[in-house]
DNA sequence: ATGAATGCAAAGGTTTTGCACCCCC
DNA sequence: GGGGGTGCAAAACCTTTGCATTCAT
């Protein structure tokens, strides 16, 4: 039994490269963009509204709607359901944060804003949801579309596997 | 080359290829599975249940439980809304359907269920849902798993594309 | 001072549940 | 006649909207 919590998974294995945590600086700059953009559409600053952000730019976990709502209540007990119903709209279109993908009951869920695209890994046994990007996978992709003739436009890539958390509870 | 009048898309083009109507055959051996199904759940079979089955099963397109409720009723006023979603969760538990894929607003979408294996294509102009099989694709998410030492189990891949029918409305 | 942002509560929309009745086995 | 199936209505759930108030600029 190993006791490395921050490397390793509930299976004790060592964690596959996910999306490490967002350093001070990177958070910075999301702070100064949506600064920015409140300002460009003649908004207000709120500190709620960056309260939110900070739940989902600051954690590595990818989240939906309600956890975020009972993460920052819990966290912030005076904001309201509706301002974070609000203000995730509002963050999706500062580019702040983005709906990315989808939980298996089809939830969105959210996580910070990046150019960089790519696909996730959702373990089926432990949780987690790790982040792929597979240059092989994009092209087979496009050669599909190109076959059909269909022009590209995005994507929804999930894989759904198991760590054998449950097999090695070790 | 050949020239198909029913094989068109809205903006004039050849249909990729899509999944085909069931045959009356292949109906049957629906029917045969959930009447198993039902028997050896004991359970009782019921014409409302059938129904249902069949708007999915007959159809080719890919329906949400909205659309479902919506289609069901109109064809056969009787049937409440708690009967509908009441036996697709039977349904889907009888392998007869199947929760494949999810529309961009993350709503799930019903299709017969099938052994074989296919993703889809979802055209953002005319709306219509085709499905591809590539090995190339399988191979290389299996490769990206194996990477990290994870065992695949399932996956959802829907690649949003354009037929061009806005650009190109003959 | 202006109007954006908020919290609360009420409304909306979708899915589930409770219940009396019906019908198949 | 027992137990699953049904329709209806109510409840549960999640999200949005209305409104008076607060707060940023």
């Amino acid at each position: 039994m190993t006791k490395s919590p921050s490397k390793t998974l509930p299976c004790g294995r060592e964690k596959p490269k996910s999306r490490p945590k967002m350093t001070a600086t990177q958070l910075t700059q999301f702070q100064e963009k949506l600064n920015s953009y409140v300002k460009t559409e003649g908004l207000k600053q709120s500190e709620p509204r960056w309260q939110i952000a900070t739940l989902i730019l600051d954690g590595v976990k990818h989240l939906h709607s309600q956890e975020i709502v009972k993460q920052v209540q819990k966290r912030f007990p005076k904001i309201g359901t509706a301002t974070v119903y609000r203000n995730l709209k509002l963050l999706v279109d500062a580019k702040v944060i983005s709906e990315s993908m989808q939980d298996e009951q089809g939830r969105a869920l959210f996580e910070p804003y990046g150019i960089e695209h790519h696909d996730h890994v959702v373990c089926v046994d432990c949780g987690h949801i790790f982040e792929f990007h597979d240059e092989e996978i994009e092209l087979a992709q496009n050669k599909v579309l190109k076959s059909i003739r269909f022009k590209p436009k995005n994507h929804r890539h999930v894989l759904y596997a198991s760590c054998e958390y449950k097999k090695n509870p070790s």
